[in-house]
This record gives C-alpha cells, structure tokens and sequence, in this order.
DNA sequence: CTGTTAGCGCTTTCAT
DNA sequence: ATGAAAGCGCTAACAG
C-alpha cells in the first residue's frame, strides 16, 4: 500500500490525485459524474481509491454541495413497536428514493426532542420526520423557519406549514366500543389516561359516540389512569376484581396495549374468564397483544405505511416546487382475537 | 425582524457579524468560548443571532473543527427491545458526557449495516457503536482503519483492533439449565436454532455443561428451530403436544423469550399446565415475558448496562491516547417467574 | 474529456 | 478582548 498523504491523517481527495497523476476535479467526476470519466482514467482513480484506502468527506462533501441525501426523524419512543413499525416504513420509502434515514430516540423528552431536531437541522439533513410527544411544537416551528422541512407523524400537520400523517383516533374508539357493543356487552369502561393526552381523549369521543349512535341501552364508566402501562392495567384490574362480580363492567376499553394486558392479566390472576365474562379491548397492535395467552383484541395502526408516505411527502416537499401540505389521515382497523370473542370459541 | 442576508439563503456567521458590528472570529468565541468576549460584545452578538434566527452550520463546523461531538449507534434490530435497552444505555452515557447519539437500524441485514457504518464514517462521527449481525465483520475493519473507533456491543471485540462488549451466554445456558434441574425437571429440552448462530450455540454448550456438572441423570433433547421467533416456538410446542405424555420433556430451555412465549402458548391452549407439567424458560428478558399470564422465567441481560459501558469505551478510545482495547464480558441473572415455580403456586 | 479555481460556513492561530 | 486571514475537503462552474 503506497500513500503520498503525511502522518495519520487521512487520504483526501487531493492525495487520490496526486497518486492517480490526475486533477483533483476529475477524481470528483469520476465518483459523481463517472460517465464524464474516460475509461482508463476512471480506473486509474479507483486504483489510487483502493491504495490508498480513500474514503470521501462526507461533511466536507455536504458543504460544498449545500445537502446531503439524508433524512432524521426523531421518534417519541423507540421502545413501543408502533413507531418501530413508522420508522421501518420510514426507511423503506428512504432507500427506495436513495436517501439514508437517521433516528434520534427523543424517549418522551422534549428538551432531547428538540435537542435531536436542532441536531438534525444543524448537520443540514433535507428533511425530518418527527414523531412529536403530546406537546406544543415551538422547536419545529423555528427548525422549519431555518429552511429544514419538517413532517409530522403520529401528528397532524400544522395548515400552510407542514405535512402530517395520522390516524384517527376518534374512529378508532368508535370501532374498538362499535366491537364491544355487537358483542352483547353492555357495561361498558374505558380504560386510560391522563385525558390531557390528545389521542386518549379522542378516543374517548369515538367511545362516547359509538354509544350514543348506538340502539342499545349501554352504560359507559371512565376510570382515567395516569399511565398507559402494563402496571397502570394491573391497578385497573385489581380494581375491578375487588367489586361485587355484578358491579363490575363486562366489556372494556383500555386505551392502549400494555394497559389491556395489565388488565387482563389481574382479572385472569384472580379466576375472572377474560372473553367470557369480560371482554377486553386494548389499542395499538403492539407486537406483544398477539402473543397473549388470550390473544388480545386491538385497534391497529397502519405504522409501516404512515412512516412511508410521511417520508414520501418530505421527499416530494423537497424535491417539488410546487409541494402543497397536507394531512393524510388514516383509518385505524379492528383486530378481533380472543379476548372478545366470547360467543366463537 | 430585521435581516441583512440576500434571499431565502440561512443567515451565516458573517451575516450576523455585521449585524452586530464585530468580527466573524468574535462571533465564533461567543458561540465556542464565552468567557473570552466582553459581556457586552457578547450581548450584542446574542442579539444578532436573535434577530437573524441564526443556527450554526454544523457541517462547516465539523469540517473546519475535524470533528463532531457525535457517535453513531448500528442497530442490527430496533424491535427487538434487548437492543433498545442498549440503545438507552449508550445513550445515557452520551448523554452524560455532552455526546449526541444517532441511531440506524440494519434489520439484520448485512449490506444495511456496512451501509451505515459507512455513511456514520464518512460523516465523521466521533466513533461509532455497532450490534452487529452475527456475520464477517470486514467493514468494520474497513472503518477502523480509516480511523473510526468502533467498539462492539453484543459481540467481542476484536484482540488489539476494538473493544466489545459482551454477556457470556454460555453462562447463561449453564443458568437457566441448572435452574430447572434444580426445579425437579430430568427430562430437559432445548429449544433454538438456528445452530450456525453462534449465541444459540453457546447458550447450548451452557445447557450441556449444566447438566454434566449435575450429579442428576437427565435426559437432553435438542429441537433445532430454523428461526427463534414466536412462530417457530408454537410449532414446537405444538409438536410436543401431538406426543404421548410420557414422552414429553418436563423443563424447555428455549433460546429465546419469542420462542418461549410461542410454546407456552401452545402448550396452555392444548390444555398443558405450564409450571406443574412443564416449566419453560426463555432467554433475552425481553419486555413482553414479564406480561404473560403466566410469567415466563427467563435470562436477562444487562442491557442498559451493555450500552453504557460501550459508550464509555468509545469515549475513552476517542479521547485518551495511552487507550487499550478490551473486552468486557458482562454476566447474564436468572429471572425465575412463574413458568418454572411449580413448587410455589 | 480534463484541469483550474472559487467558494461552502466555520474554527483557529496570530497579530493587534 | 478583538479582528484578519488561512485553511478544513470537497463540488461545480468554467476554461482549455
């Protein structure tokens, strides 16, 4: 291995010329432009690349060239496998389009979330995703001023300002109470908190509207937790279990997964036949529901398809001129299992 | 808002220079070394930054500093939430020690991965941290020699080259095997596989030892599973249970909570009592076996702990010269839950 | 098709 | 404490 660079520092481009005997423009050419390379010098160039172990500058790279082909997106929470899903599908639309996608996991922080966004704007990706947590989106206003388009997912977008993609969270409620209700049940809780949360809340709607569209005599409770955690369900559970088997309801909705299985799992501990005399309904098609012993009922989330067109539309927000914003909006579905069908096992 | 830029071009250092009537360098110093600039001088420059909405180029940063205060983290799986513990971990201590931390899943995929491990070299992060997939590791020596560190989680490092952290899962095979033995169970199965995966292999080795160690005759089967998924778990328990009684194992040792969660199932839906009749055991600690109606025992590894040292390591790899490269082998813990406490139900 | 050159926006001496 | 100027490694426009 012969190298003309000094020391320990790494070859540049200069070096790759100087050992191929060329012009420093052309070793550019040869691996932006090949096709403006003659034959023989382009493989005299790749010759002096391999000697000489080159690797280009990318931030050197982007300078010069104003961008990079690199997306962010900051995700809320890497461990809940709804927004794994938004990221997979995120990438795929990435690499389909040649663009490389980073992740920046924000853990429900909003001093990391905006860390991570201004991260992103800095280093001059052409685009960020973000999975915002429950908060006002001040950062991003300032982030999309600086020239960075943002996407929003999991989140609507703000009008005139950014695209968005979500799902409907109200018709997702509708569904998963809809459910319960041709199912014969009619002590109906909802299960979740806080209510600040946007998406519980309109979930809740969904729930009181699905009831009230309803020609049944249905009767709704609402215990709020604090949490939408499996500990959270466990405390529902034990709740319910402590009352008088009458007073209990036989149909609930817990407004996420890991609070339906803590749920469940309470009411199984203390003998009450899940399906049979409660019927459970959780939200999110977290990987884990499915896996139950009782598998367990859910609204899904199309999370692989919102991550690609929300990364197709900061593609198209990037590369068209004439980009308009706008919110895709779309429809959660039913996961009918065990859990709440009874009358069918 | 007062502006002194042309166009829609971000306003640079120089712009809000002469905004505030001062050099470009003095800008720099309020930005990077305060303490070098008059209160004064350093307001005014504040209140240009303000005015313009200036955000630092850390592209031309990089390049004009050399470096970022940047890592970069090579996932080989973001669903799998052993992985996102070590994600947490590193990016505790990056936290920690004023680094930022960008992530990228290589869904066990080979070419993503040297992907990204490029795209983190050519950018000229700090270092970067790579789970990798349990293939040739070339690439990284690629990387390395460019003058990347890179220290490996989940895997050993690589004698004189990188560091490595990882969990000695032969040990964690010899765990949960003398665990079950301990419980009572003779007739032991493993369940896992692919063999060619080195983890599975080893955590087989522990199995084997366990029970040559023992002074109890046991019997081992083996069932090589082709993936270690919750599929694959199903099919074995669902091949166990087309057996005879007599014929069925009374301890499963599977590779893996997926592949544990599976046969459980299976097991429980064809009216095996799991515990009394059979205990299982899984391996990884993933988040989901905790919430099992029956809790599944399981092998845990020190996740958080994983990615934080890596980290650590990284750091002190980047920033002191006399660094030696090691590998720091973690110990797995037995979680004994419910699925093999027969005696105590 | 090849070589030259002017930046990209910032950090960093080095004078002042 | 402040200002001037020399790069960092590359791209892109242009001249040959």
């Amino acid at each position: 291995m012969t190298t003309t660079s000094s020391g320990r520092r790494p070859p540049s481009m200069s070096d790759v010329a100087r050992h191929a005997g060329v012009a420093l423009g052309t070793v550019s050419n040869v691996l932006n432009a090949p096709e403006k390379v003659s034959e023989r010098t382009r493989r005299r160039v790749h010759q002096a690349v391999e000697d000489l172990g080159f690797v280009r500058n990318q931030v050197a790279r982007t300078l010069a060239a104003g961008s990079a082909d690199l997306f962010g997106f900051v995700i809320v929470d890497i461990g809940n496998s709804f927004f794994v899903d938004i990221a997979r599908g995120a990438e795929q639309s990435a690499v389909e389009n040649q663009y490389k996608l980073l992740l920046a996991n924000s853990d429900v922080d909003l001093v990391r979330q905006n860390l991570y966004l201004d991260l992103f704007n800095e280093s001059r990706v052409n685009g960020i995703l973000l999975a915002p947590l429950d908060a006002p989106l001040d950062a991003v206003a300032r982030v999309r001023d600086r020239g960075c388009p943002v996407v929003l997912v999991n989140w609507p977008g703000e009008p005139g300002e950014s695209c968005g993609v979500t799902v409907d969270e109200e018709y997702g409620g509708y569904l998963a109470t809809q459910h319960l209700l041709q199912q014969g049940r009619r002590r109906i809780l909802f299960a979740g908190g806080p209510l600040s949360l946007t998406a519980v809340r309109e979930r809740y709607e969904g729930t009181k509207r699905a009831i009230a569209e309803s020609n049944v005599d249905a009767h709704l409770e609402l215990i709020e937790t604090t949490r939408l955690t499996v500990p959270a369900g466990l405390d529902v559970g034990r709740e319910l279990v402590s009352r008088p088997v009458g007073e209990r309801p036989d149909g609930i909705f817990a407004a996420a997964d890991a609070l339906a299985a803590g749920c469940a799992q309470a009411l199984i501990y203390a003998g009450v036949s899940v399906a049979k005399e409660v019927a459970i309904i959780g939200y999110d098609d977290n990987h884990f529901t499915a896996d139950h012993v009782v598998p367990i009922s859910t609204v899904g989330q199309p999370g692989h398809e919102m991550g690609k067109i929300a990364l197709e539309m900061l593609i198209d927000e990037v590369k068209n001129p004439d980009h308009l914003h706008r919110t895709v909006v779309l429809q959660p579905n039913l996961l009918a299992r065990a859990s709440t069908m009874s009358e069918f096992r």
